[in-house]
DNA sequence: CTTTGTGCAAACGGTTTGCAACCTA
DNA sequence: TAGGTTGCAAACCGTTTGCACAAAG
């Protein structure tokens, strides 16, 4: 009764495929009107359940960026940089940052006030268009 | 022209001020519940304008956790940690995180896409009341 | 006296939810 | 066939905005 079985629905799948396909981090509107072309009859609304469901299960990545959430399917350890002017989202793969920040907080004092399960790292500065 | 001449406001000075007194990291609401027993007919529209002012002079520190904003009068160079269970927001006081996360960044091969200018770091994870 | 800031209320926009029909297992 | 899933539309809720008035410099 904890674990609900969850289904292999095509409006699901399109969308897990879409963002694995896709190098963007797109958010909820932006994974609706692509998946759109292909399945014209999907609401908005089963775009966002699905990926709740998928980002609860550990599927993908949400990532919070300036009052709106962002979808990866790329879930490996990575950073992000965010852009300040135009809002756009680069991946830096340096696993380094990350294992760094583990590391350290296991070190230091607070590992009996909380108990990390991942690190989000992300720069904010001005991408190289905007500048 | 560029830069408006920013007022002191009573509403502005008790705002920043009841952020720089508390420990926590309060929202718009927070802060305007906390103000209006002070100041009872301050309007949420100007507690919300005046964080945002305060944050884009970099008086303040604006985090975004579960889908609204947090403010944080402690501009330091220290990492948070967030509850996912009770979404409560710890500070961690280590600088050497984001001083290696920048370092790292430098050292790079994405030097020339993005030029950062300050790094969040947050762990995600359960606090000690919750486990 | 000029110009920024305030309070109010309405608008906004991304996200969630209730419900009946639908489809997966 | 049972119960998760969908589509639709309405509700939600944190945040922003337009406007007339108040207050800072």
């Amino acid at each position: 009764m904890e674990l609900a079985d969850t289904r292999k629905t095509i409006q699901k799948m399109k969308i897990l495929d879409y963002l694995k396909r896709v190098k963007t981090h797109p958010t909820a509107e932006q994974v609706y009107s692509a998946i759109r072309k292909d399945l014209p009859t999907i609401s908005l609304a089963t775009v966002y359940r699905n990926l709740n469901l998928l980002s609860e299960q550990g599927e993908i990545a949400k990532l919070e960026v300036n009052g709106e959430f962002h979808f990866d399917a790329d879930i490996c350890c990575k950073s992000h940089c965010i852009c300040k002017k135009c809002g756009k989202i680069i991946d830096i793969y340096d696993k380094d940052i990350a294992k760094y920040a583990m590391k350290q907080f296991a070190a230091g004092k607070d590992t009996g006030k909380f108990k990390p399960s991942c690190v989000s790292i992300m720069f904010t500065g001005t991408c190289s268009a905007c500048r």
